[in-house]
DNA sequence: AAAACGGGGGC
DNA sequence: GCCCCAGTTTT
């Protein structure tokens, strides 16, 4: 594709997902701007669907909405309200391994840099972003698999890992659609650009396609 | 029955 | 860089 062929792409795709159901990120910028959810939503999020991880966040969340609640929690009853989420056990450890450092070494606030927030076990860069971007309001460009695997087979950049295609859009995606790009990746990915035999004769972007292969897609 | 799946960490 | 993780939905 051509390089300033992104902003109709974002014209069109702005259009298309909201026919389709919004990922857990959108809805909870919605909603609610609490970094300590997101981050919390986030890290369950992580590998499973957006309904199984909204139902898992809202009963997380009913008993606990803050570190010092959450951390009252035994491991085992996070794990189990949080159950159909994968990885539930990791991750419930994880999350009170993060509201003890958050406690002891934020006074129960969540960093608002990326670099404080990597520290936390069970946070890598898309974590990072996503609660710094949606919960801060700060400039960052949230990259998961499927922003890799498009932004590659778009031809918008040309990138092996999710952290080079976070780089590359750093230097070529313009600013105001930095927030934005995940969620509408997000959608088409899920819906049409899936990561085999994606359904490119219902794209609504598809005359602007490289359609290259993606080098690593996870 | 296999493969795919909205990352991150350990090696 | 490679491999594992956990369980549900697709193919």
């Amino acid at each position: 594709m051509k390089d300033d062929s992104i902003h109709d792409i974002v014209k069109i795709l702005r259009k298309e997902t909201k026919k389709w159901n919004t990922p857990i990120v959108s809805l909870m910028s919605q909603t609610e701007r609490d970094p300590f959810k997101i981050l919390i939503a986030t890290v369950l999020s992580l590998r499973t669907k957006d309904e199984i991880t909204a139902k898992a966040a809202n009963k997380l969340f009913q008993v606990a909405d803050n570190p010092y609640d959450m951390l009252k929690l035994k491991e085992e009853e996070i794990a189990s309200l949080i159950y159909p989420v994968g990885f539930y056990r990791r991750k419930a450890k994880n999350i009170k391994e993060i509201c003890k450092v958050l406690i002891e070494k934020y006074n129960g606030k969540v960093p608002d840099e990326i670099d404080e927030l990597l520290k936390l076990p069970g946070v890598g860069r898309k974590t990072a972003n996503l609660v710094v971007t949606l919960g801060y309001g700060k400039p960052g460009i949230c990259v998961d698999t499927h922003v890799h695997r498009i932004s590659n087979r778009l031809g918008y950049v040309n990138t092996k890992t999710p952290e080079e295609t976070e780089f590359a859009l750093r230097e070529k995606l313009p600013k105001d659609y930095w927030i934005e790009i995940n969620d509408l990746l997000v959608s088409l990915g899920q819906h049409i650009c899936h990561p085999t035999s994606p359904k490119c004769s219902q794209c609504p972007i598809e005359k602007y396609c490289d359609k290259r292969d993606v080098k690593r897609s996870r």
